[in-house]
Order: C-alpha cells, then structure tokens, then sequence
DNA sequence: GAAACTACCGAAATGCTTTTCGGTACGGTA
DNA sequence: TACCGTACCGAAAAGCATTTCGGTAGTTTC
C-alpha cells in the first residue's frame, strides 16, 4: 500500500551505494559525481545522477556533517513566550541563508535557567554549527558562558558579559526618533507614558526620548510615568496625565499597548487624535498598530534585519573571522500612521 | 584565552575515545560504561563516567542518529507568519518530551510551496523522525503526499487527503460552546459578527452558533455578517448591527479582535458590556483578550494540547503504532471573562 | 589438578558520506 | 616495442558511537 508514488527502494531511505550499485560504479565515484567534483567522465557522470534520480536519493545529511564537522544547523534560544520577537529573527537568520540551507531549531526554555541548560546541551550534542540567544527583553541577561565550541550571538537581550558578541535594537536612538518626530509635527507639550521602568527598553527610551526635547529646547510637560506594559495602564496613565496637564498636545508612549490605552482614553474624553494630541507607540507591533482608531505611529526595531545580522555573525565567526564583541545597536525606525499626521 | 573553563582537550570537543584512552579501556567498553549497559564492572564504569566527567564529553547525536536510524529531531514546516498558532503547538510538541530530549526545527514557508518543498526537502535529507505541518487557517490544505518515508501529521490547517491524519480544533463545538454560554447568560437576541466567510473557520464556527440556538429554539437576530477578520470590520459591522436590530443583547464575533472592534463601537453607542450587550471572541488571543474593556470571553482552542497530541502521533506512528487518519477535531473550551458575565 | 563456568573486556563491523591516493587502461612518443 | 602521461575509477580511511561476538583471566567444581 505505501510507495506507490516514487521508485523508493525497498524499505529505507535510498543510500549512496544504492546509487553506485545501480550505476555500476563505486561508492567513491558516485560521490564525486553527485557533488560535481571532476575526475568523472561525463557519461558516468549522466549515469550515476540519472541513478539517484530514479531512487530520489538525497545525501544523509547526518553522515556528511560528521565528516566536515558543519552540520548547517543553527540553534535559537529563547524565553519569548509570545513569539513576538522570535519569530522575525527567525525569519531574518532563514533568510541570511538560502531556505533550506540552513535548519533552525528553535528551544523555548520558558524563562528557566536549568531548561535552558538542557536545551543548550542537547543542541551541541546535535553538533548545531552556532546558537542565537533572543531574550524578550533589552535588558541584559546571564551569559551562557564561554566554554561552548561554537560561536554564540545573543540577540535582543545583550549578554551581561563584554566578552560576548550582542545584537540589540537601538532604544535609546529610538526615543530620540520618537520626540523628533512630534517636533516635526509642531508639538512642544510632550508626555511620556512607559513601561515597566525596571526595563531597560523603559529607561533607554525615555533617555532617547529627553535628548531629543532638549536639543530643541524643550522638556516633558510632566515626569515620565512608568507602571505595566499593558493598555490598562495607558488608560490610567493618560487619563492622570490629562488631568493634570489638560494642554498636552502629543503623548510618547513605551509600547504599542500602552499607546491603544492612551487612545481609548482620548477617545473617552473626546479629544480627538491627531488633532488635539499625536500619539506614538513603540514597537510596530503590526496586529494592534494597524487595528486602532486611528493607525498607530510607532518605532520599528527592524528585528528581522537583526536575525539576518546575527545568523550572519554566527557564520563569519566560523570561517574564522573576527565579529567582534561588546554590544552593538541596531538602527530602528520610524513608521508613520494616522495618530500623529492627518489621514492625507 | 579560550577554554580557561573546562578541561577541555585540545581544540575539538570530546569523543569517545578520548574518554576511552583517559580511562585506559576500550571504545566499546567506554560506550557500554556511560549508556548503563552491563558487562561491566563497578570499578572500570566508575572510572569511565569520572573520565567522560573530566573532559565534559557528550555523545555525538550525528554519530548516535546513524547507527540507531533516529535523530530524536521533528522538522515543524509553517506558513503561520504571526506565530498565532505555531508558537504553543511548538511548545506543546516539546512538551510532549522531555525538554532536550526532542528537538525542533522551525521553518517558516511564508505561505510559498516553493520554499515549502525547499525546507521539506532539507528535513528529509537531515533525517528528521517526523513532520508536523501546521497553518495558519483551519481550511484544508494540499497534501505533502505520500513518498515521505517518515511520519507527517497536520496541525490545525488539515490536509486535503483524508489518507493524512489531521488535528484541527472543533471549531463547530467551539460556536456551540459559545452559543450555549451566550444563552446560560440569559441572552435570546443574539447577533454573530466574523470574519472571512471564505475560510472553514468562519463557516464552522456559524454551524455550531447555530446549532446551539436552534436547540434552544432560537435563532441570531439577523443574517451573520461576515467580512475581515479586523477591529475596522468589528466596529463597522457592529455599528450595522444595531442600527438595524437595537434589541440585540448578545453578540458572538469570529476573532477576538472583531471582538475587540465591536467593544469599540458598544461603547461609542454607550451601550454597556456585558449590561445591555454581551460580547464573545474566538481564539483567546491573550493580549487581546485581556486588554480590552471589559476582558473578553472567548473560545481557545487548547493548541498547545494539539501540539502535544501531533507530536505523540508523530512517535507513536515510528513505533509502529497505527495512528489512524483523517481529520480528527480536538476539543476547545470556554474562557469567561467580563465580557459576558459582570466582574464579581 | 583438570574441566567447566563466569565475569569482563576488546576487536571489528555497522551506518553513510567524503576524500585521498593508488591503480588501470588508453593514446601517444621515442 | 617499450615507456610515459593522462584521464578515470575504486579501495580504503576518516568521522563517531553502538553492538555483536570472540577471547582472556579468574573462579568454581569434581
């Protein structure tokens, strides 16, 4: 019942000697036929591939990475429950490679140190040719230490350790982005509502976001307030804000949620966006940017152009080059919607 | 500068016969040592496993996975670009193992059978035990076929060849679970708002509302409204909706965010939820779900469970065991937030 | 004291591919 | 005719761990 689609030979998978014996020519000669090396007569060469065609082989990747000792895999540890920043540095590290060339494994170790010490394990007994660790967040975290034999690029999270090679978005860039952008629109009475201010991503926006207004000669209207990374709390915060500073003309917020807060608040107390207040989120997280009333500006950290940055290192590093180390700030950028320019 | 850490030899890691010359035995004993077989004695294991401890030796699993036929390596192939649903089948597959003990390979699609059979095609050649295949909608997708010499099961996106096993969630029961909820809640006016009527799941999902409400000899309010799966069409179709049926009291929508679209609008019209109408998602999308005002109920589809159960498949169909086929639908259950029932 | 076990250990094959290097056959040259 | 170069091809080793099976030493039994 099963097979009758290919020629597949017997039970298992078609081998290289298969081949050979079905060319009658040698294992050796097969291999170089197939893998293009000279030292083959081209009819030979005709027949050995036009053999493995017809019992579709294709070569163990496992037998052929324990002879070159590249396995064309890669390893992408992470904690990021939601996937929100995974999966783009996923798809960026696919795509510093052609597809299928190289094979990601990707281990959620849940925030757990010791699960995170049973996946890294089990990814170099598979022998993974680098790892990519992404955190959920910027703020630095544990290194994995540097008795690993193959190159380790942490992404999003820095490493804690200097000696560590660290790719992580530009927040503080960001920030600065983010207040010119109000500037530009002619707002001068600026509010900020953050995060989790035990976030690193919370401080270096805000810092971001302070040079900018100072080097225009401006200040925020109020302290910057800092609590959850929820729509909860921009509810809250903007409504405090408001209370207090009724003239604000343009809110700066640390995530995209906190800024769907703000709106709904605004939107509450009837004013209108982005008429009386622009509003900024951070993030470009697309699914709630695009969803609200009006589309969300908001700051991209270009992640997938991170993933491709750091499966490129993890590359170079094994042909030897020299990536560096230290952390190293990735651009972002600015996306404009409708909460800080008029629909056109 | 490298290696400080461990007593590593040399520059490559350890082998096994390494550990076997440390200990003065023979490969074959070392091997037998370290993997718990007997024909050995206390003595020389004891020694063995110190050796193998002293130069922090792990098997290599290319090595292993020759020999044995088994990789203990799944290739999950996706074209979920959001990692919506893909994320906790992951997670659930690894689950299904220990962690370590199976690992995973990601590889996104993007939607493009090129670049799937691409990454199939890499799957087979590293020899992975088995595939899951997972989309991103619940409508049945082409089969990979049958020449595949390792298990393939498909996860929430079935196969269009009843020969496959499929897992997809009961979306049909999930529209009754919600229909029931809508009417143990005390609602009779009903109104179903959702998404792409194109896609299986928003056709399944109408069948089970109104199989629920025809057994409680009921019927919705007025024709389901079926567009795109966005806040925009929520809040539009809702507006719609009680222009023309002001009564209604109750209202199921397709997604959580239509969901959240139709939230929007109730409180625009100064309706109150779940006061004067209740409102259900569908997929609990947590972030979503729990930012809105009130938090929303909805219907989740238990896909970390369905990963679990894929990957079983997976292992129990290379043991031998017969998994069956066709399209088997996995439960999904009720998640009660403010949305139908008043906060406590 | 010789025969029969028992308990351990090791050589070698296996799985699959790649690569090196030695070998064969052919045509050409002296 | 004898020798050499060239073009191809194949045997074998390497890469690493596992397993089978044969062998050695020590122990027991008659």
């Amino acid at each position: 019942m099963a097979d009758t689609g290919s020629a597949s030979v017997s039970g298992r998978a078609a081998t290289l000697s298969d081949v050979a014996k079905l060319a009658g020519v040698s294992i050796a000669t097969a291999s170089k036929a197939i893998n293009g090396r000279d030292q083959v007569a081209p009819a030979t060469r005709r027949r050995v591939i036009a053999a493995a065609e017809k019992i579709s082989f294709t070569p163990n990747e496992l037998a052929r990475g324990l002879i070159n000792g590249r396995t064309g895999t890669v390893g992408l540890l992470t904690s990021d429950l939601e996937g929100r920043f995974v999966i783009p540095i996923l798809m960026g590290a696919e795509d510093a490679f052609g597809a299928g060339k190289v094979n990601v494994f990707l281990c959620d170790a849940r925030g757990d140190s010791i699960r995170e010490q049973h996946h890294l394990k089990a990814l170099l007994t598979r022998r993974v040719d680098g790892i990519i660790v992404v955190g959920r967040q910027t703020d630095p975290r544990p290194s994995l230490g540097h008795d690993i034999p193959v190159p380790v690029v942490y992404a999003y999270a820095p490493s804690e350790d200097p000696a560590d090679l660290s790719l992580t978005p530009d927040n503080r860039a960001g920030g600065r982005l983010a207040a010119e952008h109000m500037i530009a629109c002619g707002r001068t009475r600026i509010g900020l509502i953050s995060g989790d201010p035990a976030y690193a991503a919370a401080q270096d926006r805000a810092v971001g976001v302070r040079e900018a207004l100072s080097a225009a000669g401006l200040e925020l209207v109020d302290a910057p307030m800092h609590s959850d990374w929820t729509e909860h709390w921009g509810r809250d915060a903007s409504a405090m804000l408001l209370r207090r500073n009724p003239d604000v003309d343009g809110i700066i917020c640390g995530s995209d949620q906190v800024a769907r807060g703000v709106l709904d608040t605004l939107r509450d107390l009837g004013r209108n966006v982005p008429g009386d207040v622009a509003v900024m989120g951070f993030d470009n997280w697309e699914i709630f940017a695009t969803g609200s009333r009006p589309e969300l500006t908001s700051i991209d950290a270009n992640l997938q152009k991170l993933g491709r940055t750091a499966a490129t290192r993890v590359f170079e590093a094994l042909e030897g080059i020299d990536i560096g180390s230290g952390t190293q700030y990735l651009p972002v950028r600015l996306i404009i919607r409708g909460s800080t320019i008029p629909r056109r």
